[in-house]
RNA sequence: GCGGACGUGGCGAAAUGGUAGACGCAGCAGACUUAAAAUCUGCUAUCCGAAAUGGGUGUGCGGGUUCGAGUCCCGCCGUCCGCACCA
């Protein structure tokens, strides 16, 4: 007699050692099927995988394995984004080495991964940190270099004052470090930098053609890129200041230029430097200006303030009119010119600063309502409208306006149209050791020489300290001291490592194709990418991607790929959440309020040591109530963190890949819940009830059982459907009902082939309990390579209908009829009943309207 | 401030403009059992009603379009996310 309940611990590890023994996910380079490329976006070795990745690795692997049971050939690959600062991080304070730490994490996380039994192709896996992947990103990195996309410039960086390294803008929040959270200071520093902005218009654009991206994602990008469009054109300084006689300004309002009341350069604009070296003052406003925080409350609440350099400039338009030149604290130098003219009635911190300063505010665009030149109130009017008070502008709009303020720049030689972005060229620079050397060497003579090619990889140096804070290749006594290999001499190695991002910027190139003497064959990759799906957190939407789809251009432009865009198709997941439990005390030993009370100190508990019944939270040791909180991120801070390992062991792989698709739609939040789990494991344990049930009964009688039969076709292909959408929630519904009905169902052989079909269905998602199945079914292949099963269309149509009927769109009766009846039939159908009769009480019928197998609504 | 998403039972959620609450969780009642676990059966939006194969109400709030609105439109409120002195 077969075993009674399934038993994950013996059945999980049994099938992840056939499928990698028999090597059935290893995608295959020559296969003649149609390709499908599944990519879940590489994790991070931190050394413990997280219920977030468990949730994204479950939903790229059940649309991999369907994929595969569709007929695809399948590229489902994992790797390992190594590169990083936690390993020097781990190296500080463990003395242990980047490369052993990191290693050592990817190894347990590996075989974390393995329990799971996920679908991936493992002989591909990959590690960024490893030279014959990082060497590639070398060769890649030079022929972008040759390729004139890369250069080098002293520029002002955002230095991270504790990680010590050079961080990108976009690793900047709110004016923080993304990842020490320390101050960001300015300092100049030689950077390497890579032309992303050569390909803003190309990146802007290609958004349009993303149709299966998230909207959202779209956007975010879009709003990054910061497309403006305008006039750029100078002021003649009324008294030149040696060699500065213009100020080059950029407006996306040409429109309202006759309501300029005063000219704003920002604190480091080259005139403003030049005035305060003459003038104390100003430099003291200028380094005020600087010192100015760029948190969002601290730009919410600072006062617009300015400092009149006394200096006047001529308008445009005007040669008698005179405008003041104020540096102030609201303008950045680096955005647009540097410096900006002011409109007080058209634009809300140009009338802020007017109305501090007393400077004039003149209506230049009309409501509709008012058109007079006195611009009343404390707030700009930015909509619509038509320009007043403007000379030969007089009763334009204002994008007419603005093309006539263009066109007539353009002819004086004034001003031109301009592009502005907002998008910076990308700084790849660090000063840190775990990363990819940049293949670079500096000489005296002949400038930066790129490593030669038969030269790489160069290799990070094993040999190092941690003891000082800074860069360790820096200090390395020998590593940079290399002879250029142009000229012979002596020459020093560059010691700046690439930004991980980079490293991540081509990894699915080579998950594709990784020759060892070159980065990819793009004949190769040509045949897997673009990825078809790519799924991971929402957290990436600018950088991450936006790099990749940078990257993947910039080596299109210099020919070594044929395809702009790496991601046909993106999905991002919503995290794994749980409740918290704490609680709130105060104490006078802790820290105290203004007024010398005690602040409330908030401890945090684990799921673990509480009991959580209907009454609340309760300690286990002591009984003591807790406060739950509210359900968000699992994080080490709130102590909500369910570590994925004991519960794989408890319930075994399937009922945790199960619990992660049943539920919560896949973009939103998952809640994780102790009794979510422990219905998934019910519901393994059902399938299995099914499964012997079979295997014990195959003499089942041989009739037959059309409803069972109509609800398992409907379902195959339902949940195909739904698997395609990646819509995992609804085909964990779909599956309920399958599953419902046939238990419900008296033994058949349609009962029988019902449920052999339910084991391919639920393969996908329950893999290792499918391949238990199909085994004690009698089949000796892999379910893993069995067919999805195929959908009989003449069961998918129902032959009886339900149709509402409805009074006045009140609902009052349903009747069951044949598909398919005529509009007559269903109105006498409704008329006939008795509900509908009451309902109706005599009342004069005006109109009946019928859509046919669906309603009947009759308006009185 | 700008941009976006979302708001449906106790909870997670379904619903091409056409029977709101499928499916799951939790809960309640019952069966089996010496007992528990497991399993099975039934009920479970809300109000009125003893009940009905009775009626009312109901998808954040207020309007509108429509024979018919959770779904479309307008205006609020709330929550979350992104960007942010971007000229």
């Amino acid at each position: 007699m077969t075993d009674q309940r399934f038993n994950p611990l013996a059945a999980d590890k049994r099938w992840q050692a056939r499928w990698s023994e028999s090597r059935v996910f290893e995608a295959d380079d020559a296969s003649s099927k149609p390709r499908s490329y599944v990519l879940e976006m590489f994790p991070y070795p931190s050394g413990r995988i997280h219920m977030g990745h468990v949730r994204n690795y479950t939903m790229g692997d059940v649309l991999a394995r369907f994929r595969r049971m569709q007929g695809f050939e399948v590229l489902h690959p994992m790797g390992w984004d190594a590169f990083g600062m936690p390993a020097e991080n781990a190296a500080m304070e463990k003395k242990v080495h980047p490369g052993e730490w990191t290693r050592a994490n990817i190894a347990a996380m590996r075989s974390q991964l393995k329990t799971l039994g996920f679908a991936f192709d493992w002989s591909r896996e990959l590690a960024t940190c490893e030279p014959n992947y990082y060497g590639q990103e070398q060769a890649l990195f030079i022929d972008l270099f040759e390729g004139g996309l890369v250069y080098r410039k002293e520029s002002a960086v955002n230095w991270d004052p504790v990680d010590m390294t050079v961080l990108a803008n976009e690793q900047v929040i709110d004016g923080k470090g993304w990842r020490s959270g320390a101050p960001v200071e300015k300092r100049k520093l030689s950077q390497w930098f890579l032309k992303i902005t050569d390909f803003a218009e190309d990146l802007l654009a290609g958004l349009g053609e993303l149709k299966a991206w998230p909207d959202k994602v779209r956007l975010m990008q879009e709003n990054w890129i910061g497309k403006s469009q305008g006039l750029q054109f100078h002021f003649a300084l009324a008294e030149p200041q040696d060699d500065i006689a213009t100020v080059e300004v950029f407006s996306t309002r040409p429109d309202t230029i006759f309501g300029a009341s005063f000219v704003a350069l920002a604190a480091d604009h080259p005139l403003t430097q030049k005035l305060a070296s003459q003038n104390a003052a100003l430099a003291a406003f200028a380094e005020e200006c600087k010192a100015g925080g760029t948190t969002a409350a601290e730009l919410e609440t600072m006062e617009k303030k300015g400092f009149d350099t006394g200096l006047t400039v001529t308008h445009p338009l005007d040669p008698d009119w005179q405008l003041p030149v104020y540096v102030a604290n609201f303008v950045l130098m680096d955005y647009g010119t540097g410096a900006v003219f002011g409109v007080p009635a058209h634009d809300q911190r140009d009338l802020d600063f007017a109305r501090k300063y007393d400077l004039p505010v003149k209506r230049v665009v009309s409501d509709g309502e008012e058109a007079d030149a006195l611009f009343a109130g404390d707030e700009a009017y930015t909509g619509p409208g038509k320009v007043v008070n403007s000379a030969f502008l007089d009763g334009m709009t204002i994008e007419d306006a603005q093309k006539a303020v263009i066109a007539r720049a353009d002819t004086e030689g004034w001003g031109k149209a301009q592009t502005t972005w907002r998008l910076r060229d990308w700084g790849v620079s660090r000063q840190r050791y775990w990363g990819t050397p940049i293949p670079i060497i500096h000489c005296d003579g002949c400038g930066p020489v790129p490593v030669p090619k038969d030269q790489l990889p160069v290799v990070l140096p094993e040999d190092i300290d941690f003891e000082t804070p800074g860069n360790p290749l820096e200090r390395h006594p020998t590593w940079k001291h290399v002879d250029c290999p142009k000229c012979g001499k002596a020459a020093r190695r560059e010691t700046d490592t690439l930004d991980t991002f980079v490293d991540s910027s081509w990894y699915f190139l080579r998950f594709a194709s990784q020759p060892d003497d070159r980065p990819f064959d793009p004949e190769v990759v040509k045949q897997w990418l673009p990825v078809t799906q790519y799924i991971g957190g929402v957290e990436h939407a600018i950088l991450h991607l936006l790099y990749a789809r940078f990257w993947t251009r910039a080596l299109a432009s210099i020919g070594k790929l044929d395809f702009a865009e790496p991601f046909e198709s993106l999905f991002t997941q919503g995290m794994v959440t749980h409740e918290t439990y704490s609680i709130k005390h105060f104490s006078m030993a802790g820290p105290l309020d203004d007024d010398g009370q005690p602040i409330a100190q908030i401890t945090y508990y684990p799921p673990d040591e509480i009991e959580r019944n209907k009454d609340g939270a309760f300690l286990i040791e002591g009984g003591k109530e807790l406060n739950i909180g509210r359900i968000e991120k699992m994080s080490k801070s709130k102590k909500n963190v369910i570590d994925p390992d004991p519960i794989i062991e408890q319930y075994g792989a399937d009922a945790v890949r199960f619990f992660m698709l049943s539920d919560s739609p896949p973009e939103r939040d998952l809640p994780w819940s102790e009794a979510g789990i422990e219905g998934s494991w019910r519901f393994v344990q059902r399938l299995w009830r099914l499964f012997i049930s079979v295997a014990e009964a195959a003499d089942a009688p041989a009739a037959e059982d059309k409803p069972l039969n109509r609800k398992l076709h409907q379902t195959i292909a339902g949940v195909a459907d739904d698997i395609e959408a990646l819509s995992f929630n609804k085909a964990v519904a779909k599956i309920f009902e399958l599953v419902n009905l046939i238990e419900k169902s008296a033994p058949s052989a349609d009962r029988n082939d019902a449920i052999r079909t339910l084991a391919r269905i639920v393969a996908p998602m329950v893999p290792h309990i499918a391949e238990e199945a199909w085994a004690l079914l009698g089949e000796s292949d892999l379910i893993a390579d069995a067919p999805w099963p195929k959908v009989q269309e003449s069961l998918l149509v129902e032959d009886e209908v339900t149709i509402a009927v409805q009074v006045r769109g009140k609902l009052r009766d349903t009747l069951t009829t044949a598909k398919g009846s005529s509009k007559d039939q269903l109105e006498a159908l409704a008329l006939a009943s008795e509900k509908v009769q009451r309902s109706l009480d005599g009342a004069e019928i005006k109109k009946v309207i019928v859509v046919p197998d669906r309603l009947v609504n009759i308006v009185i």
